[in-house]
DNA sequence: TTTATATGAATGAATG
DNA sequence: CATTCATTCATATAAA
């Protein structure tokens, strides 16, 4: 069990930062597989690994400049305010367990960096998609599925493309309706395997 | 202030993946709601959260399942990957045993082909009557669809005709009960050629 | 040893 | 459904 977690070999790290560097931010599937291949030749090593290491390292950047960004806003918001920017972290460490909240979630926007050329890796997924459209957290809390959802005879859809409704009696009538009486036994829902076709 | 994120609480994760071993992969709203309902009685949860819960779950676990079948086609694809023929060409095709664990991808398409016995696909009449999905709403403050949903009142546009249905995948090694219901089987057909990515 | 930090892994939440 | 992003969990390692 205790499989240890994947740590890259200093020449995978060099790599990956390299390709990091390059510009590559979300390699595709296909990518994934190409440079797990090659770092397979400088230690044992799975796609994931290469996945996730992309996907951590450009979240962490991003995270990484919101904090600079906040330093400088409050420097600036504070001139002359005796604010040593090593500080700041232990003004929010007090409460908050997550610091750097002060930002936009979304802030550094993802910039889809050129990908100067050949370097090992080039980008062709197209780029020019960035989302970032500021997801506002809408709270409201009656209403919430997804934007493009639909729903459609009771079917969830969330594309209007594809319309196959999905139906069928599978949840067990046993399963309390929001607008039911909750059960009161202590008959656990069907917890396990049964009749739920039936 | 955030509202944190929904935590599944043992039991509602019991449940839910239970549900989802059964085959359960696609809910109707109808269904999440009352899942949902269910659910509440074990902790805060919205509808949203078994909604997303069913997609993500569903998702990775096909990423996973990709693991499972493999060599194949691949290796000799390279091309427009752009993968200058640097290094990366991965000459070591090979002793990675664990390439392609896990890769984002369209993969294992989703073919609900051939299940031995148990229905993949049912039709289902029109059950105009629907007395579910849009009833709801009541003191349990939120028939939470995702955000932006629209929610037309159980019903919806669209030149509607048919309602095929199509019932949840099953998973090949679920639970083996299955058909004797009152729904009738009928022939697969697959929903879509899942296009491999260009 | 305890605490803090870096980072791999996982998953909820969106969006298109 | 594929992708992407934000959070959070978990642990190896550095620092106190």
């Amino acid at each position: 069990m205790p499989r240890p977690r994947w740590s890259p070999t200093p020449q995978q790290l060099m790599i990956l930062q390299d390709l990091y560097r390059q510009g590559l931010r979300n390699p595709t599937s296909s990518q994934v597989q190409k440079i797990t291949g090659h770092l397979s030749l400088y230690g044992k090593i799975q796609c994931k690994n290469v996945f996730y290491w992309f996907q951590n390292h450009k979240a962490r950047d991003r995270q990484k400049l919101r904090k600079e960004m906040l330093h400088k806003v409050q420097k600036n918001h504070s001139d002359n305010d005796h604010f040593p920017a090593t500080q700041l972290q232990l003004t929010a460490d007090n409460n908050s367990s997550n610091i750097l909240d002060y930002f936009p979630a979304n802030f550094p926007p993802t910039v889809h960096t050129l990908y100067p050329h050949s370097p090992s890796i080039l980008v062709h997924q197209a780029e020019g998609k960035d989302t970032s459209s500021a997801q506002m957290t809408n709270n409201m809390g009656n209403v919430d599925l997804p934007k493009q959802c639909v729903i459609e005879n009771g079917m969830i859809r969330t594309n209007v493309k594809s319309w196959v409704l999905m139906m069928t009696d599978m949840i067990p009538n046993s399963i309390p309706c929001c607008s039911n009486k909750p059960l009161q036994t202590l008959e656990l829902f069907p917890i396990k395997a049964t009749g739920i076709r039936e």
